[in-house]
DNA sequence: ATTTTCTTTTACGTTAACGTAAACGTAAGG
DNA sequence: CCTTACGTTTACGTTAACGTAAAAGAAAAT
């Protein structure tokens, strides 16, 4: 028997409100099945919000993630549209590898920026030291 | 004699708008210098939008950017305030060092994708090669 | 049985980050 | 001098991504 998921369990687990799920059906972006009234999530429902949901960490747009996650689902048939799909792909990867350069770029600012930090407190610690010797 | 710009200079070398430029003012994150009414901006403050910019493309608030700017421009006095800013440093350290493995996997799952969608591409193209050959 | 807990739909409210328009000043070019 | 281009402030409008509240049904706990 396959497994399934309440809404507040994946809210819980993903650390989203119910709110946001189901805004997310709203949306499109997901189809959960139902049993009676209450809707019930499959395996794949939570991997695809769960890709949602790190495309948003990463700064995307829900119409971006969303169209992120379609590209990793879909074997289309039709050969025009996979070559599109492919061309949409390849943007993305560039997309993200210059985004990629942005982080590294941050984080070396931001490890100089430290290091001016833990120099200064240096500088702070040997001029209190000399005040002590005297 | 130091290098100024206007403000639709930097609009249009960074691809936004004045109205952008202006906003980033109001809410304190730009203080440029003044010539009668007009504006005024220094290498400084063009650095300064640069980065809030680079904020921004990795998905950031406005706050959370300027925040950052802060960091690598304030040489601070007080060692209380050093010692604070030097966690909240690595606290960004780490934040994005997260969003780094988000960025890596979802390269990943894309290249997979692609790969999908060529090998996909192939088998048409050899089902039709053997049809030529009939 | 009834109180609490979870769920549903519907609908209006909110915030960030600008867009857009009005109404006006100024400076340079023809 | 007039137009054209760029600048200014002020203020209302817009969109995305939910938040929040109301009103009601169902199930689990006491």
């Amino acid at each position: 028997m396959r497994k399934t998921y309440t809404i507040s369990d994946l809210a819980s687990e993903f650390d989203v409100t119910t709110r946001t799920i189901r805004f997310y059906e709203e949306k499109g972006f997901l189809k959960p099945g139902r049993e009676g009234t209450r809707r019930v999530y499959s395996p794949s429902d939570r991997t695809r919000l769960r890709l949602i949901l790190r495309g948003k960490r990463l700064g995307l747009s829900l119409d971006e993630s969303a169209e992120i996650v379609m590209m990793y689902g879909s074997p289309r048939n039709n050969r025009k549209q996979l070559e599109k799909l492919i061309v949409r792909i390849r943007e993305k990867q560039t997309e993200l590898k210059s985004q990629q350069k942005d982080l590294e770029f941050m984080l070396l600012d931001l490890q100089e920026a430290e290091n001016n930090c833990m120099a200064t407190l240096t500088r702070m610690d040997s001029r209190k030291s000399l005040q002590e010797k005297t």
